[in-house]
DNA sequence: TATGGTTTTGAACCATGGTTCGAATTTCGA
DNA sequence: TCGAAATTCGAACCATGGTTCAAAACCATA
């Protein structure tokens, strides 16, 4: 474990591998939200990636390093929808309410962003550092968001650190129950969790 | 795997039994929580334990076996605790905060409680079954304290299921960061996530 | 102390799964 | 079309980890 040395590794040219990388990460992230990262295997990627287990390590290091990848890739998206509420102009509240729904449908939407934040421990220490650093600078982002409508009075005055991790705690636990297709759409369930929890913010 | 036939595997009798039985599923549940359930390993478990790995099998039928006692034993304390709330005769707003505090201390507080709800899916099916129910009856019983508030008019009209969601996975979800020892105590946790939930909920 | 049941264990078994390797196949510019 | 580079794969390697087993150690009772 733990041969990746600089960032890309190789095979990072051809437009042709640039897609197989992302199916690769696609069809990891599926299995890891089915079975877990350790319980999820490389020949069962491979399968949902339609190639063989031997090619996957063409394309990446080792398993582990395609959950990085996973990770990382989701956090981008979070961090990116995170500034753009805080450069929104607009009132706490509703900044807030932005940061939900797009959490959320990063989640839940888009496939390869569900093992996001769970299943840190599994990485090895290097790749560990890195996400954990970008998932605590996200969970700064929204906490700052927090904390500005405190202090500008129109939230309740409770602590910022546990008011985010439970806001969240919630969000991230959808992906264990929530299926495409099922009796609640992605959208009604955003619109739902950010009126609730937005409304817990209120003073 | 699922050599289970009868509710208790062998060895009930002994009082020293039962003592090992109880030191084996808090060990492993220390174990679950730190590694997942597939990243833990029997000989992790048993070091924790302190006994030999053979030794584990004189008391238990297998690995998911007691993963299945630490579920089922932790759902049993959420159980009673909700019913507890339910014939307390407060409003539904006290119920509420009365069973969001209980959930914490016992996923918190309880070492062998934090495996409660996570890793379903690593059970055998017949195993599955059985915690799923037990695990659907609590989440049922919390529904129904949200929708017996709405009824009354002191919550405002959100989709029950929805909410309670939010709720429990923001409650479980702490298990991910919450270490004893650490800079929040448990009693302060429990206290600002159940203002915030129960701030969400009302009118 | 002798005896039978309980408890414990070291060692080995065996399936699983991450990984490697060398060759075959495909791709693509010259 | 030719040949080098890129890509793919089957097969095997090897460590890990759940599990089994037969024997030893322990413990209560007669």
């Amino acid at each position: 474990m733990v041969r990746i040395s600089n960032g890309r590794s190789k095979a990072s040219g051809s437009r042709r591998a640039e897609r197989t990388r992302r199916a690769i990460l696609q069809a990891a992230a599926a299995a890891f939200r089915e079975h877990g990262y350790a319980g999820a295997g490389m020949r069962e990627i491979a399968e949902k990636a339609e190639l063989s287990p031997a090619n996957l390590y063409y394309y990446f290091g080792g398993k582990d390093e395609i959950l990085f990848y996973c990770q990382d890739h989701s956090l981008d998206r979070l961090l990116a929808a995170a500034d753009e509420a805080a450069v929104s102009g607009e009132p706490p509240a509703a900044q807030i309410g932005r940061v939900i729904r797009a959490h959320l449908r990063c989640v839940l939407d888009e496939l390869d962003g569900a093992s996001a934040h769970l299943e840190v421990d599994a990485l090895p220490a290097p790749l560990r550092r890195r996400v954990v650093a970008k998932r605590d600078r996200y969970e700064r982002a929204v906490r700052a968001l927090v904390a500005a409508g405190v202090d500008a009075g129109s939230f309740a005055g409770r602590d910022p650190i546990l008011v985010t991790r439970a806001i969240l705690g919630a969000l991230n636990s959808t992906v264990r129950w929530f299926r495409p297709g099922g009796a609640v759409s992605a959208a009604r369930l955003a619109d739902e969790y950010a009126d609730f929890l937005v409304r817990g913010l209120l003073a």
